[in-house]
DNA sequence: ATGCCAAATTGTCTTTTAGACACTTTCAAA
DNA sequence: TTTGAAAGTGTCTAAAAGACAATTTGGCAT
């Protein structure tokens, strides 16, 4: 947590911020959630993006990260805005409007977001939830089907926005732990681009990027042949990612 | 400009949309900017994007397609946003916060803006200026080198956007008159990457999109071999919007 | 009428990339 | 030692990218 001396009066009660972040469990992508613990009768309890408002006299960036930070623990990583969602109706459950009356000075206010997405190593990062989060949990991205607010359609764009970013600039790295496998990023990109990739065509184009180091050092207590570890090459990687290539699509 | 009964008061102090309206004259891009006709000893009269506050129950996207209209006159186009921007600095030049005062009621709230870009066929729209823009002008991309608040920021990531989306979609369309050539056509997407592209290659590439239909029809009066006239194919345009195509790049 | 200028139009060759496709290797565990 | 499970590897074909220059056609000036 940020050192912060600011009260919740600060707070602007018309803008917020929330984070859409991506983890890679090597089988398939997830993503955080909390939960709100509501008790409620007749309507479920949906889980919620990470967010919340943002400061007066801060920067929405920052917000960003400090909102991450706070609810999750999660600093110094790769964050990219998704857009504004600003649907005067995003607050149309009568399970979010509840929760609002609950934790906020002006719980009828109109509020904009600003959504911004993550990718982060999920090894690196026990969910923990804080503040108004009485859960916070990794959800299989498969399985999500609604969530709080209009969180279910900022999911969408950034799902979208990965897939695109993807294709331009190698960050499917932020996902994977520092020493993994070709199988390991293989299946990663087939979990991004939602189809399957052809193994040998898929390691030829990988490789070709110059962005690998090889460990030379093997898988160990694997029930079959092991597998060569590598790391991305720190130089070649942020030079691509500086330059962008054109298609690395599928 | 749309039938309206709201208030000045309906007005959401907090939140604006801003417009990047591209515009294509043969030669080069120009972006519509209005000019606020200040009239200040020390600094500088900077033109700037159209923008305005939204109202306090309008959606975004619907917020974005009232204000281009109002500030401009330009309606049913393709119209997509940039991104967010809140840097709390954004208004800190003195010019700017003059003029807040005189035409906002609360000229010093924090204002995070949604901005927009959209594509017009510079021939379809005269500039008129109207409401606090006491000028409407085309000014071409390449000489403009400052604007008030953060719009130059807000513009260079436009441009960007825009380089990234024609790549996927046949966007450049929306920037050419109905009957266009393919010199025409070439300069454009010269003008929008910023660098020459083979003529021969150009021309094999768009071909091959299927979009482009020959209206049999020449240019008349030119001073040298005049050229054939195309129209694009809505129907197979349609298609390849929606599906898009991987890579457009040059 | 002739010649000139300016821009339009057109094709080939080479290199690179995409995409399809199947067998062998290596380890652990039974 | 056998078996199962995933790793690792190469070639061929088709398509696309990229480099490159000569010819055509109209208006205009003489």
């Amino acid at each position: 947590m940020v050192g912060n001396t600011r009260k919740k009066t600060d707070l602007n009660p018309n803008n917020s911020v929330d984070c859409v972040i991506f983890g890679f469990d090597f089988e398939q992508i997830n993503v955080l959630l909390i939960d709100r613990g509501q008790n409620l009768g007749n309507s479920k309890n949906l889980r919620a993006l990470p967010g919340n408002l943002i400061y007066e006299d801060e920067d929405l960036d920052q917000a960003a990260y400090r909102v991450l930070e706070e609810l999750t623990g999660i600093k110094d990583i790769y964050l990219e805005q998704v857009g504004a969602f600003g649907n005067p109706n995003r607050v149309n459950k009568e399970s979010d409007r509840e929760w609002l009356k609950s934790i906020r000075d002006e719980p009828n206010a109109r509020v904009i977001t600003a959504a911004y997405y993550s990718l982060v190593k999920i090894d690196d990062f026990v969910p923990r939830a804080h503040s108004f989060a009485k859960k916070a949990e990794w959800i299989p991205l498969s399985e999500i089907e609604e969530l709080a607010f209009d969180h279910f359609e900022i999911l969408q764009v950034a799902k979208e926005k990965l897939k695109q970013k993807i294709k331009i600039q190698p960050i499917g790295f932020n996902l994977l732990p520092e020493k993994f496998t070709l199988s390991q990023l293989h299946k990663l990109y087939e979990c991004i681009f939602e189809k399957p990739l052809d193994k040998r065509n898929f390691r030829r184009k990988i490789q070709k990027l110059n962005i690998l180091t090889n460990l030379k050092e093997k898988q160990r207590g694997v029930p079959h042949k092991p597998s060569q570890l590598y790391k991305f090459n720190e130089e070649n990687y942020q030079l691509l990612t500086q330059n962008g290539y054109d298609n690395f699509g599928f």
